[in-house]
DNA sequence: TGTATTCTACCTTTTAGTAGGTAAAGAGTC
DNA sequence: GACTCTTTACCTACTAAAAGGTAGAATACA
């Protein structure tokens, strides 16, 4: 039970890399047992499936999520510094060229089960229903402007970020997200 | 020579369904054979390996890219018909709850060649470019309005396109992705 | 006749997974 | 404290199927 928990956060790390990386169809068991040292059995007794892994990725990847919003609301009141945080949980990736986790399982969305096609659109809702919150919020305090609803606004941030990191990856070029990064605060301001 | 075009472009437009479906590493030449009732050897034979298959796939999707734009140049004039003219482009693949091929191959980017890398950053740039031109016009001409650069809007709304795929297909609702499509319109006009 | 295209019949490697064994750690009993 | 008994976590060894590809024969076309 108590080793139990390191093996299996350690796989997990390692499958979110893969994933980001390669996508999930691009890796195997084999990749995973490889990198870590252990046999793919050993996989199997805590993944059973690949469908297994790819579920306890995205809850992981969800919980640390909601866990990241509440750091972000507890440390700042001004919204704008709100977004510019949020869009740094972005940028992560794209200084190795990988893309986030949720981007790529989206790409391979038709190979995996609706379970984690669910988790998936729960994940972009929590990212959306905060973005829009954040964003409601700094237009009736007057320091945020923009066009249109809220809904509509946070709609286009989540997704400038995503193709955001796309692009950076195929440019190799982090600036290309920098650039749009930049692009969304400015015209928020 | 004759029905070596047709078949090989049988080919080219299976794999590229399934590309757009599942991703590069979503399927085999099985399926590509078995989806138009021929054997595995004779796609080999007009495409030696995979890789070469997906040269061929961004290519074509380029030269396809090249003569659309060159048709909404030729049809229209006003710079905000041909923005919504450019993203019609991006809403098809969303009916069928598929991304295009150039974000499909993004992701999965890291199991392809240089070559192919390459390619598509080519055309992302012709993509960047075209746009860049139309809003710079717009603007100049008084009929477009945005914030800040036309290369960094330009960015923007081919990566929002991109992202709006991805989501549009994972919450299976393609009003996401018109949501997202008039709010670029519109902050625009 | 010759060339282009497609086929059958292989092959090797990888993938995803199962079966069953083992060493170590804990819990309960005497 | 030594004795089982069970669980945990990992292993070896195996399997069936699929992926990616080759060699060479058969067929179609010009």
């Amino acid at each position: 039970m108590n080793n139990n928990k390191n093996t299996a956060e350690l796989i997990l790390d390692t499958a979110q890399g893969l994933v980001q990386e390669v996508g999930f169809n691009g890796f195997s068991y084999a990749h995973i047992a490889e990198k870590i040292g252990i046999r793919t059995a050993s996989i199997h007794y805590h993944f059973p499936n690949k469908e297994d892994l790819a579920e306890a990725l995205i809850a992981r990847y969800n919980r640390e999520f909601v866990a990241k919003i509440a750091e972000i609301d507890s440390e700042t009141t001004n919204n704008l510094d709100k977004i510019r945080r949020y869009m740094m949980i972005f940028s992560i990736p794209v200084d190795t060229y990988c893309t986030c986790l949720s981007v790529m399982l989206s790409s391979d969305l038709a190979t995996l089960t609706e379970k984690v096609r669910e988790k998936l659109a729960a994940f972009f809702t929590a990212n959306l229903t905060w973005v829009e919150r954040v964003l409601e919020q700094g237009r009736s305090e007057g320091h945020l402007q923009f066009k249109g609803t809220a809904q509509a606004q946070a709609h286009k941030i989540l997704t400038s970020l995503q193709g955001a990191q796309l692009l950076a990856r195929t440019f190799r070029d982090a600036n290309r997200f920098n650039m749009i990064a930049e692009g969304v605060i400015s015209a928020l301001s």
